[in-house]
DNA sequence: ATAGTTTGTCACTGGTCAGTGACTTTTGTT
DNA sequence: AACAAAAGTCACTGACCAGTGACAAACTAT
């Protein structure tokens, strides 16, 4: 092998991303990263001095989330005018975006579990997102009064989180099929009617 | 000890939840197991056959959600009277009652794991309490027209299941608190006015 | 070119794990 | 009392794990 510190560290670092996207963090130890690096482990405790700091440094590479930016970047591409649209948009997109994420929702699997380097910097960017989000819903038009949009945030976030952490373990839930898009588009309308049926303004008793 | 088999099967049983309960599934080995009810490992593979046949058995044992007996055995006793309220309070009892059992906690964690015959188990006495609680709902009230209760009931309670298996690892979610009753207060809060909304016939446009 | 440092290899320790075979002790049956 | 089956003990294997110390090869600065 070329002797070339910069790119073994790469090659460990990379390694990290394809154990966990591929078998989980169960698997992710110091000699499974070795092997599936190609790479002496003795490598990973002189270079990273030991997995706890191999997986902040991956943490710190880390691109978990989608951006605001790449969220609504460009208002005007997206069809959205009233506070209901916008949040519902928000939503969707977040559920589409996590699900073509392996290794975030590996890490949020982990975080279920424990706490450690990698889960802490995913939830703090995590929680950075979910509050711009809350602020910028808050310039398309005022929360209805009585309702607590940030708590009624996290009980639908959660629930989709939960749902997609979920069907890539088993295939029902409650009796929906996950397996097929029918499933995802029942609970994409399950969120849409809720979020449009809470926040409109209730002008009639 | 006492040369009794049947004793010792419960002991081994018995190590089994409360190894669950105290120290979760990643330690959930023949020899913790073994260690717990003091008792020789080999034991195990005499009597259960190994550890999923262990597993299964303890699963069938199982008392791991709350019954609809015991959450609507008195109709009378509960205060609620339209679809809303039932569904209100059918879902705070199954939150209440969820954080209480670390067993159950323990299993849906599992559960977003892998599968195996414990949280097979528990899968189908849950989706079975799920139905049967849809039914009940349906005789207390017609769900409105082009509302997917089902699906919304899926949100709801992936939702309150993931808050509750992640607020045992992590004090907050998204700026809220679940360290602290007031924490959970604004999820019962936003849980009961989101039913509320949903649920509601909306005749005025 | 030579001395020192960096990069990488190797072999080992001590620990935990699942699983098994051989053993002793108790119990129940005849 | 004799014997067989059941209950429980013990010691071991082979595999994996995290972590370390000793070493060889290559690069660098003088």
């Amino acid at each position: 092998m070329a002797r070339d510190k910069a790119e073994t560290k790469a090659r460990i670092l990379a390694a990290v991303g394809k154990l966990l996207a591929e078998s989980g963090f169960k698997s992710l130890g110091v000699n499974a990263i070795a092997r599936e690096a190609g790479v002496d482990k003795v490598l990973i405790y002189r270079y990273f001095d030991g997995l706890p700091m191999l997986l902040r440094q991956f943490a710190q590479a880390g691109d978990y989330w989608l951006t605001m930016e790449a969220l609504v970047g460009d208002e005007s591409a997206v069809e959205a005018s009233t506070l209901t649209d916008w949040m519902t948009y928000l939503l969707l997109e977040f559920m589409g975006d996590l699900q073509e994420r392996s290794i975030t929702q590996e890490i949020l699997r982990w975080e279920l579990l424990e706490g450690n380097e990698l889960t802490n910097e995913l939830a703090q960017v995590r929680d950075q997102l979910a509050l711009d989000s809350l602020k910028f819903l808050k310039s398309k038009g005022e929360f209805p009064e009585g309702q607590d949009v940030p708590a009624i945030s996290a009980v639908l976030i959660a629930g989709v989180v939960y749902l997609t952490l979920r069907a890539k373990i088993h295939r029902t839930f409650l009796g929906i099929d996950f397996s097929s898009p029918q499933g995802w588009q029942r609970i994409e309308s399950a969120l849409a009617s809720i979020i449009q049926s809470t926040l409109q303004e209730q002008e009639c008793s």
